[in-house]
DNA sequence: AAGTCGGGGAC
DNA sequence: GTCCCAGACTT
């Protein structure tokens, strides 16, 4: 990943349709728009990493009235600050927010470090992409973002692959943001990508008919809109194991256990589970003593959403099995009951009623 | 590079 | 239910 951005448009032609859109289109009247101070600025840049608009602007709102400047923050305890941070979510925010207040109060004056983006980032909670924001929407001054909408639209328009969250992928997606970034309106340009991103090209159903960019998106030539950004890569399920006791009586049925009412499989019937070969042993010491097992059958995986299950049938055979209650029952696999079965338990006793125990076949 | 932090919206 | 959101920080 070494080959430099090959951006479809000049930065100027960039700007200009993208700041024609946005003055007709963008959002002008966002709480912390009408009176951009950097305090205001850095606070609801805080809120808003990883949280939508919707959701910030009551705690905004509350979170300004109590504290409507730096040196009221820093001067406040942790534990009202993060009372007013209370349902928010990511609560490290609201604490490192405080502890920020504190730096600028004591270590600058008062007054946050903007001629500097190192210092502004070196602050807890402000990273590079944070920092950029603070500066361009409070001074005008020409300072680069990466956010989670600015991605969005440029991997999509440059049809960039691979997850975002790569080194590389995030590096390039830098390179770009930087070429577009104008030395001009940075406040308007800076809120028109993020609008961009959050009203017209979203996550799941992009407005391609309405954006400016539709004639040189390269995920849209494509149609491949919501392949853009890519998503982070699904972690290998996990896998867990069990073993599925197959106990037989002399007339061939199949000892079924009803699973608890909620949870997985649950209420359906299903095999004796157990973790362990001398769980099993142990359950049978108890339940059906003097039954024998045979051979274990073949192992095989059931895959669910969350992992997969790596089952080992235990085939055993019984003479007679007293007081089975309530949540067992005896299933003839020749002529079954109308009962819920788990779906590689109802494999299993599929292959019960055509092939004999002595012969089995996988299910 | 991967894990952690969180409540809520969209689907 | 899953996936993601105006990311940053720790390991």
């Amino acid at each position: 990943m070494t080959d430099t951005p090959t951006p479809v448009l000049a930065p100027t032609a960039f700007q200009r349709r993208l700041l024609e859109w946005f003055d007709e289109h963008g959002r002008h009247d966002l709480p912390w728009q009408f009176w951009r101070t950097p305090y205001r600025v850095w606070v609801s840049e805080i809120m808003l990493q990883q949280t939508q608009v919707a959701t910030v602007i009551p705690y905004f709102e509350r979170f300004m009235a109590r504290f409507p400047d730096v040196q009221s923050l820093a001067a406040a305890e942790q534990d009202e600050v993060l009372h007013l941070w209370t349902g928010l979510g990511y609560y490290a925010r609201g604490r490192n927010l405080h502890k920020a207040a504190r730096v600028v109060v004591d270590e600058h004056g008062g007054e946050f470090p903007l001629h500097s983006l190192e210092e502004m980032a070196a602050m807890p909670g402000i990273g590079r992409s944070t920092a950029g924001a603070i500066v361009a929407q409070s001074q005008g001054r020409r300072a680069v973002i990466l956010d989670g909408n600015v991605k969005r639209s440029l991997s999509r328009l440059h049809a960039v692959p691979g997850w975002p969250g790569r080194v590389a992928v995030e590096h390039r997606l830098w390179e770009l943001a930087e070429h577009y970034t104008p030395h001009e309106r940075l406040a308007d340009y800076t809120q028109a990508m993020m609008d961009l991103g959050a009203t017209l090209c979203r996550r799941g159903t992009p407005e391609c008919g309405r954006c400016p960019f539709n004639d040189v998106c390269l995920a849209h030539a494509r149609g491949e809109e919501r392949r853009f950004p890519e998503s982070k890569p699904r972690k290998a399920l996990p896998t867990r194991t069990t073993r599925m006791l197959l106990l037989r009586d002399a007339r061939g049925r199949v000892l079924l256990e009803q699973r608890p009412a909620s949870g997985l499989w649950g209420g359906l019937w299903s095999l004796p589970q157990f973790d362990e070969a001398a769980a099993l042993q142990a359950w049978l010491d108890v339940h059906a003593p003097g039954s024998r097992l045979d051979a274990p059958r073949a192992p095989f995986t059931h895959v669910f959403s969350h992992f997969r299950l790596e089952i080992t049938p235990q085939p055993a055979r019984v003479e007679r099995l007293d007081s089975i209650g309530e949540t067992r029952r005896w299933y003839d696999p020749d002529n079954p009951d109308a009962v819920g079965l788990a779906a590689p338990v109802k494999a299993l006793l599929a292959s019960l009623a055509t092939f004999t125990l002595d012969t089995p076949p996988g299910p």
